[in-house]
DNA sequence: GTAAGTACGTACTAAAATGTTAGTTTGAGT
DNA sequence: ACTCAAACTAACATTTTAGTACGTACTTAC
């Protein structure tokens, strides 16, 4: 059983992002990474090849795409099928948990795909608030 | 209008992330951000000062939470309140825009909180599948 | 015969993200 | 008087991430 100040300062029993040492950080980073969404929201549509992943998510280079590849086979998040042939043919697809992280990426991707015509737009939404003897920005 | 290569290209009128030169590429990296997500979800429970958040996100720097910070802030995510006062009194708080995307944001971290533990255990989930003809790894 | 495609690994370089330290200004606490 | 806290910024060092180029081993297309 944790102490009670381990207790207190992650808020429960579970992982708590907000704390440095949590292990969360390291599996958010890996989904979140650069490339890392975008090849689960690519995967979302289905089994892809290398090459065929490589022209779906624009601009990745052969050794980040493969490198993201492994950190997502790693976390269990996507499986790896190598059909011992030649020239070599490699299927990656989503596993269950692979679908549903993806799911709510996909959701994130979404509404900032919606949103960067505005945010682009008025990079000021509603200004910096006026309070009582205020100075803003 | 956009050319017919580009609309099909895109798949849409709306910004495809996985095209290249899309601009929801940047907010994403912003709201996806080592510190960019952290702070959205620490802001998620309220008006929060400067000190406040960097206690509040465990391993912050004041140079990375004042410049993730900014970034939120150009792109519409949080607010900033300046208080005419010395010593200085800052407060940052969560746009309307900030709310939402910080739901999405959440809801990823609390599936990812939820299944680390999962993850660093068996680190091979359903391990990669046996096909006809099959090397596997 | 030569080029291209396949799925990478390796080495090296460049660029971007992040961290560290110091300094600013002024009031409150001891 | 001296230190601390507040909210930053600038300068510089380091770490991480990403890109380029090349090699592999073999096949199909030109």
């Amino acid at each position: 059983m944790p102490s009670l100040s381990e207790t207190i300062q992650s808020g429960g029993l579970k992982g708590n992002l907000l704390v440095t040492q949590c292990p969360s950080r390291q599996i958010l980073k890996d989904v979140t990474s650069r490339w890392g969404v975008l090849v689960l929201i690519a995967l979302q549509t289905g089994r892809l090849r290398f090459a065929e992943l490589r022209r779906t998510v624009g601009g990745v280079s052969d050794r980040m795409l493969s490198q993201t590849l492994q950190t997502l086979e790693r976390d269990g998040f996507v499986s790896r099928t190598v059909y011992d042939v030649v020239p070599p043919h490699v299927e990656y697809s989503l596993t269950p948990r692979g679908c549903d992280v993806a799911e709510l990426v996909r959701a994130l991707a979404d509404w900032i795909e919606n949103a960067t015509p505005d945010i682009m737009a008025g990079k000021a939404p509603p200004p910096t608030e006026s309070l009582s003897g205020i100075t803003s920005d």
